[in-house]
RNA sequence: GCCUUAGUAGCUCAACUGGCUAGAGCAGCUGAUUUGUAAUCAGCAGGUUGUGGGUUCGAAUCCCGCCUUCGGCUCCA
């Protein structure tokens, strides 16, 4: 007998070979039925492998996110299926789960696929799905294995056989169709009970430009029907919250072919949201301590080429400005840390002066590859709500902590509740990327761990994912449609201060180097309301409205009124506008709501003769009567 | 940068296989209407079809380059 040991901590006893299918039948017939994988000591294991020795266990179903990964995985597999049987002789590379769905790539020769043929490959995979095949797992020897893709001609399986040590290898067969792979998947296609090929792009086998383009084809499945379409409602969400489109129709920025690619061009009303957004953060920062700077736009080659920039990305980004001086070359600023080692440096520091927090709205210009160019969220200007905190590394804690307390209160202010951070560190197989030295680079890891746990913050850990200078730490916050997204950013580093030679003279009047924290809570400004736009669908906080109210008066004769209206809750720091067009009531109701125009005030014969308004709240309808008073009261609980 | 989608009026979209003066709604302008909780009516104006070449008797439509753009790959200090 063996012991298996459940979530919720109890434990029962099988028969040693009891595989965890098994084991949820033992539960509940439903359980059994829902099961699509199951975590044996830590690791997903088909529900069907037998458990040779005592084990935690828990069992995963599409609820759990391993479960969900199985269950696409065990899609791919489907798909590839039927892909083999409409499109004899393609060839398979990868066909991994991804976040939303799973995705094949496939080499189809000289056939080219488009989404018109999704239908009948959605087709085939159901009624592969409804043969219900069970997938089987099936150890085999490398030499069986290369021989059975040699005799399919499949070069890219037996690429990837290359790299797998004989003994491991696995073969997974459903139905006709045999793959190879390490599992885990689900137990039968019959669970697959709804199916979506949602496009197709190119993608290089292997990730290398210079290997074979190969055709990639996203999915998405469900164990029912209803799933997917919710899945679908929420696309369809998130295409109506899109801040491109937003953006143009609520007028908030612009780009122009003229101007240039990615350079966003902030129209009236977008900047009066986004310089809400610049106070609200000046402010808290003035409260911690901050000192606002300001520097210029560019810098000359020399400060980039201290700062180490110039030769990590030189050729990749915008090319030096030249002068009428010969030889002297400025380059647009990437980033502005240098600027700050230079305010920094610009007279002698004592430990006393420190921490220093050095804040900056600071417009950086990076050049962008043309493909990665997209809305507010990936441009060649934007602007960083940027700081840089130098201190003495045992203080470097304490103001770490400092900085995670601002970003996560920022965070909260803006409606984003949920988020995780995840911390980069170097890949420790690779440190020939980074510049600075073992010692200083643990020390600046290890800083980042401790603060983090101990504020009790969620974590993920990537290796490989640090800046070139330093380990860091991103927010990604989930947005109302549970999307993931990258913000704010805090980054240690030791090795800004080395290069430029920073000092502060310390209590042993002996000169110390100090330690820089690079920050940013909202990452950029445009990025960020990007995603804000997104996250609440360009109905933003009532406090950062451009335009807070619409008075709507009902015909021209109550215009004057109207415009008393105006002055009066201008007075008490209300803004909006008066809709005096030659419109009726109906019409002007309309254009207010599509505008997202939080409240709306209506004035006719009975208002103005009671002193009074008939507020109207932007998607919710009629609030009723009320005098101006009580109107600013609440307003105020909105707020 | 690479592959892929597309580019027609300020916006959203038409224009059959190359063929009459490139159309419509909204927005704009002018006038009428003076309006009670999601679009009042009429008229007017608005385009070198992204851009530069080419093919053709004839190009929005076909071909090539470039720019911009959708989606993806790679990248993201």
């Amino acid at each position: 007998m063996i012991n298996i040991t459940l979530p919720d901590g109890s434990v029962r006893q099988y028969e040693k070979g009891t595989s965890s299918h098994e084991v949820a039948l033992s539960i509940s017939e439903g359980l059994a039925r829902n099961v699509l994988a199951a975590k044996v000591n830590g690791e997903v294991w088909d529900s069907n492998r037998p458990i040779e020795g005592d084990a935690h266990l828990q069992l995963l179903t599409f609820k759990d996110h391993e479960g969900k990964t199985t269950f696409w995985h065990s899609t791919a597999h489907l798909m590839a299926e039927a892909l083999e049987a409409l499109y004899p002789g393609v060839k398979l590379g990868i066909g991994p789960s991804i976040e939303n769905g799973f995705y094949y790539d496939i080499d189809l020769g000289d056939r080219t696929l488009s989404s018109t043929d999704f239908g009948k490959i959605e087709q085939k995979m159901l009624e592969l799905a409804r043969q219900k095949n069970d997938y089987v797992r099936k150890d085999i020897s490398k030499s069986d294995a290369i021989s059975y893709f040699q005799e399919k001609g499949d070069e890219y399986k037996l690429e990837l056989l290359e790299d797998l040590e004989d003994g491991q290898i696995t073969f997974y067969e459903q139905g006709n169709f045999v793959d190879l792979c390490r599992g885990p998947h689900i137990p039968n296609t019959g669970s697959i009970k709804a199916v979506k090929l949602m496009k197709v792009a190119g993608a290089y086998w292997r990730g290398d430009e210079n290997r074979k383009q190969l055709t990639r084809l996203y999915g998405v499945s469900f164990p029912k029907a209803k799933e997917l379409k919710e899945y679908l409602a929420l696309l369809e969400e998130a295409k109506k919250r899109d801040h491109r489109k937003l953006g143009k129709e609520l007028e908030l920025f612009m780009f122009s072919e003229k101007v240039g690619a990615g350079l966003p061009i902030w129209l009236p009303k977008g900047t009066a949201l986004r310089t809400r957004l610049e106070n609200f953060l000046k402010e808290e920062q003035i409260k911690r301590g901050y000192q606002p700077v300001i520097t210029p736009h560019l810098g000359k080659k020399e400060l980039y080429e201290t700062s180490g920039h110039w030769e990590k990305y030189g050729e990749d980004s915008f090319q030096p400005i030249h002068t009428p001086r010969e030889g002297e070359l400025f380059l647009l600023k990437p980033m502005n840390c240098p600027h700050h080692c230079e305010i920094f440096g610009h007279k002698p520091r004592s430990y006393k002066d420190l921490p220093i927090r050095i804040a900056e709205f600071g417009t950086v210009y990076r050049y962008e590859q043309t493909g990665e160019l997209h809305g507010l969220t990936r441009v060649r200007g934007f602007t960083q709500d940027d700081a840089h905190l130098f201190c003495m590394p045992s203080q470097l804690k304490e103001e770490f902590l400092g900085v995670l307390e601002l970003t996560t209160y920022v965070l909260k202010k803006l409606g984003f509740d949920e988020y995780t951070a995840q911390i980069s560190l170097r890949d420790p197989d690779n440190k020939d990327k980074y510049i600075g030295s073992d010692e200083v680079w643990d020390l600046a890891e290890s800083a980042i761990i401790e603060a983090t746990k101990e504020v009790g913050l969620t974590t993920t850990t990537e290796l490989g994912e640090a800046a070139f200078y330093g380990p860091k730490l991103d927010f990604m916050v989930k947005d109302a449609l549970g999307r993931r997204w990258q913000l704010g950013t805090i980054q240690v580093d030791y090795t800004l201060p080395e290069r430029f030679k920073l000092e502060y003279i310390g209590s042993d009047n002996a000169p110390h180097r100090p330690v820089m924290i690079h920050r940013a809570p909202f990452g950029s400004m445009e990025r960020f309301i990007g995603v804000l736009t997104e996250h609440c669908g360009g109905k933003f906080p009532l406090w950062l409205q451009p335009e807070q109210f619409a008075i709507l008066p009902i015909s021209e004769k109550f215009n004057d009124y109207a415009k008393e209206l105006e002055n009066d809750l201008a007075a008490s720091d209300i803004r909006g506008f008066i809709d005096d067009r030659n419109e009726k009531i109906g019409r002007k109701i309309r254009d207010a709501e599509v505008k997202k125009v939080p409240l709306m005030l209506i004035v006719g014969e009975k208002e103005a003769e009671n002193r009074q308004v008939s507020v109207r709240k932007q998607g919710d309808g009629d609030v009723g009567t009320m005098n101006l008073d009580d109107f600013k009261a609440y307003f105020k609980t909105l707020l």
